[in-house]
DNA sequence: CCTACCGATCGGTAGG
DNA sequence: CCTACCGATCGGTAGG
């Protein structure tokens, strides 16, 4: 009962020439096409779920045949995977970034507290902002070993929000038991995924206002 | 290529008897398979996700065939939707009773917010707390008609939040823009379904505490 | 509610 | 990276 696969066929579509294309000088795809995966599944795997997205979806996407994208990945959650590290990798690199900005070391904690927020919320509502949100809820689809990469990238990107805010909280500005402040920031910030639209009325910057003013006692 | 379905292969377990069951005077089981049926979804949707959950995991869940749970429900989605909807039901349920103690509402709107902060988590993290996560990260698989339902289980619910939230606000006990903060604070609460486990140090009360701490101005 | 299925789709692979 | 598949699983149904 073998129906043909409507993704398999090309009758309608212009045949590409055959082979491997040869790169051209300027071409050269290292990886490129792999990348592309990442960016198609990071988008598809966020409007629909890990689970309700299929391999062909994301070939197609990205005009592969159905069994292309397991010449780049062993296998769909191994993909996931990618999105997941890709996602965090970005975010602990726009943080160092963040953080190593001329001058901020000096400024007070609440000036780099600020400034982690809202690098916070470019990463998660900015451009490409699919990969956190698919980091967020997609972990359960991880095995053992793929979930310890990313958990340990979490940590990386958590260990810096702890030690600022327990820096905040030794100078009396932070609101409340720093573990718990914490736990309850990251639910505030990142339920924004869900919500929040840049055509409407608030901007990243109130957010981050808002934020700063439930969390810190005083606004600097 | 008809594989023998393994759901299907009875072989091995002992046989019930065939046929509908006599009901005897107190068996009346008038819905009681279809809402297991709800409550083992609702279960099993949580842990697992809506599309990597078969219908074949819930009907075993609940000692019946495969092709069964098509008995109580039109597809899989309307079982989802009737998660949903239960799940809304029962807080908003919460919500009434809570708001319904003799006395409160003689009580400062800050009590009335505790008690709603309170009735909040416990729908989110107490027994049987599978339904309100299924709705709050689902819903993206439900048709427009039957989101159109949530939406409005979820619109009354949150009407509640938000007379009270301009009640503190009017009388300067909330802090920050009432709209933001509201939809801050269900991202703070929300989140803790991901990481709130009742074997560690904070309980319900600390949560509600701290909660309370971050949104109004005075902790009564 | 069970039996006995079906058509479709899915992740994945061998070989080029 | 494409071709041409495979085995498994899935949602769902007719008939009792």
């Amino acid at each position: 009962m073998q129906a043909s696969d409507p993704a398999d066929d090309v009758s309608t579509e212009p045949r590409r020439p055959r082979g491997r294309p040869r790169k051209g000088a300027d071409e050269r795809d290292d990886g490129n096409r792999r990348q592309e995966l990442i960016r198609a599944a990071a988008r598809l795997f966020r409007q629909q779920g890990f689970a309700a997205t299929s391999t062909r979806d994301i070939a197609a996407a990205v005009g592969m045949r159905s069994g292309s994208p397991f010449y780049h990945f062993d296998n769909k959650e191994a993909l996931l995977a990618a999105v997941m590290e890709e996602g965090m990798r970005s975010a602990l690199a726009r943080q160092a970034e963040v953080l190593q900005r001329p001058g901020l070391e000096q400024e007070p904690a609440v000036t780099r507290f600020r400034a982690l927020v809202r690098s916070h919320l470019d990463v998660l509502l900015g451009p490409d902002s699919d990969f956190i949100p698919v980091m967020l809820y997609e972990w359960r689809s991880l095995n053992a070993q793929q979930r310890e990469a990313v958990v340990d990238l979490k940590n990386r990107y958590e260990a810096v929000w702890t030690t600022l805010m327990a820096e905040l909280h030794a100078s009396g500005q932070l609101r409340g038991d720093p573990s718990l402040t914490r736990l309850l920031m990251f639910g505030a910030l990142n339920w924004s995924a869900q919500w929040f639209d840049p055509k409407r009325r608030a901007t990243l910057d109130d957010l981050t206002e808002a934020a700063l003013q439930l969390f810190l006692k005083e606004s600097a």
